[in-house]
DNA sequence: CCCATGTGAGACATCACTGTCTCAGTGTGG
DNA sequence: CCACACTGAGACAGTGATGTCTCACATGGG
C-alpha cells in the first residue's frame, strides 16, 4: 500500500483528533499535550506522531477552522438575495465552527510576529464584501465600516459560543440571538 | 514609618506595574513573568516582591478590572434617563478598561474549577438590570434576553479593543462603533 | 502463517519558567 | 553621617511540559 498517502490501517482518525482537541482547547486553552491526547482517546506518543508538537497542532486546528469557515461561507451563498438574509444564513452555517473560531480568535495573538494565514484574509474579504454589498443596496447603514461589521460578527460569534458553552444561554437560540441582535440592534423598532 | 502600609520610598508604583502588565498580557496572554517585569521597567525580583507569582498577578489584574468597571458603571449613571443613552455612557466610560476586560474575559476560562470573583457577578447584575429596565420601558426589544445583551456588550467591547489594538479601526470611533451597532444594529432604520 | 504497520506505555534527557535566595548598590530620612 | 528600605542582578534548585526513544502488543494483508 505504499501508493497511499496514509497507511491502510486507517489508524487514528486525524479529523477526530482535531475535533477533540478543538473541543478541549476551546474550554481550556492551556491544556497539555497529554490532556489533548487523553481527550482524543489516544496516547501522547500517537498524538505526537500525527502532530509534531503543540505548535503544529494549533496550525492544523487553524487550517481546520479556515476550511470550515470557508465551507460555511460557501453554504451561506453570501452573494444571493437580500444581504440581511445572507447574514442570517452565514451565522447559521458558522454556528458549528463558532467554538473553534473563538479559540483561534484568541490564540492568534501568539503568532503576532509571523504573517497570518492567508485563509483568514480570504474569509475577511468575503465577509467584508457582503457588508459592502448590503451598504451599496441600501440595506445596511453606512456610518459603520465593513471592517467593523466583520469584527463585530466575529466577536458576537465568539461571545455566543462562549455563553452557550457556559450555559448562560440556550444553544437553540444561538443563531437567532446573534443574527437578530447584529442586524436589528437592541432598540425596539418603531414599525414593529 | 512603620505606621504606613507601604514604605516611604514610594518604590515601584504598583498601579503602573499593573497597567504595564495589562497592556502586555492583553497582546500576549502567555507572556513570561520576566517579560512582564521588563515591560514595567523593573526586575523580575521586584515584580515577585509585589506579586507572589503569576497567579497573584492575574488576581490583582482581575481586581483592577473589576474596580475600573464598577467605577465606569458608577460614572455612567445607568439608572438615569433613557436606557439607550445609559448604554452609550456605559460604553464610553468602559473604553479605557476594555483592553483589560478583553484579557480577563478570555483568561477567566482558566479559573473554571474555582468560583469566580463576586465582583463580576455584581457587574453582570448591574448591566443586566439596565437592559431589563430598557425592556420594561419599551425601549429595548424583548425577544432577546438581558443575559445575552450583557454577553454581547462584553463581546463587542472585547472585539473593539482588539480591533483598535490591531489597527483595524480607529480608536476615536470606538465608542460610536460599539454603542451604535449594539443599539441600532447593522440594518438601516426606516425612519432615518 | 508471517510480516508490516500502527499503537500504547513508559523511560529519559532537555528545556523553559518559576520561586527563592544572596549580595551589592542607591537613595532617603533621622 | 548612619541606618534603613528598596531595588537590580544573578545564582540556584524545583517543577512541569516537551521531544525522543525503545519495546511489546494488536491487527490486517499477502
Amino acid at each position: 500500500m505504499s501508493h497511499m498517502g496514509y497507511g491502510c490501517l486507517m489508524a487514528v482518525d486525524r479529523a477526530h483528533v482535531l475535533r477533540s482537541a478543538a473541543a478541549l482547547l476551546t474550554r481550556k486553552s492551556t491544556a497539555t499535550m497529554d490532556e489533548v491526547a487523553k481527550a482524543a482517546g489516544i496516547s501522547r506518543a500517537t498524538l505526537h506522531r500525527h502532530f509534531a508538537g503543540r505548535d503544529a497542532l494549533v496550525r492544523a486546528l487553524e487550517a481546520l477552522g479556515i476550511e470550515e469557515c470557508e465551507a460555511a461561507l460557501d453554504a451561506a451563498r453570501l452573494d444571493e438575495g437580500p444581504a440581511s438574509d445572507a447574514v442570517r444564513r452565514m451565522v447559521r452555517e458558522m454556528e458549528p465552527a463558532a467554538a473553534l473560531l473563538a479559540f483561534l480568535y484568541t490564540e492568534n495573538q501568539l503568532f503576532e510576529g509571523e504573517e497570518q494565514n492567508a485563509g483568514w484574509t480570504r474569509i475577511d474579504d468575503r465577509v467584508s464584501a457582503l457588508f459592502r454589498r448590503g451598504q451599496g443596496s441600501g440595506e445596511f447603514r453606512i456610518d459603520l465600516s465593513p471592517a467593523w461589521f466583520t469584527e463585530a460578527v466575529y466577536g458576537l460569534l465568539a461571545s455566543g459560543a462562549w455563553a452557550v458553552s457556559e450555559g448562560r444561554v440556550a444553544r437553540k437560540d444561538f443563531t437567532h440571538m446573534i443574527a437578530e441582535l447584529f442586524l436589528g440592534g437592541a432598540l425596539r423598532r418603531e414599525e414593529s
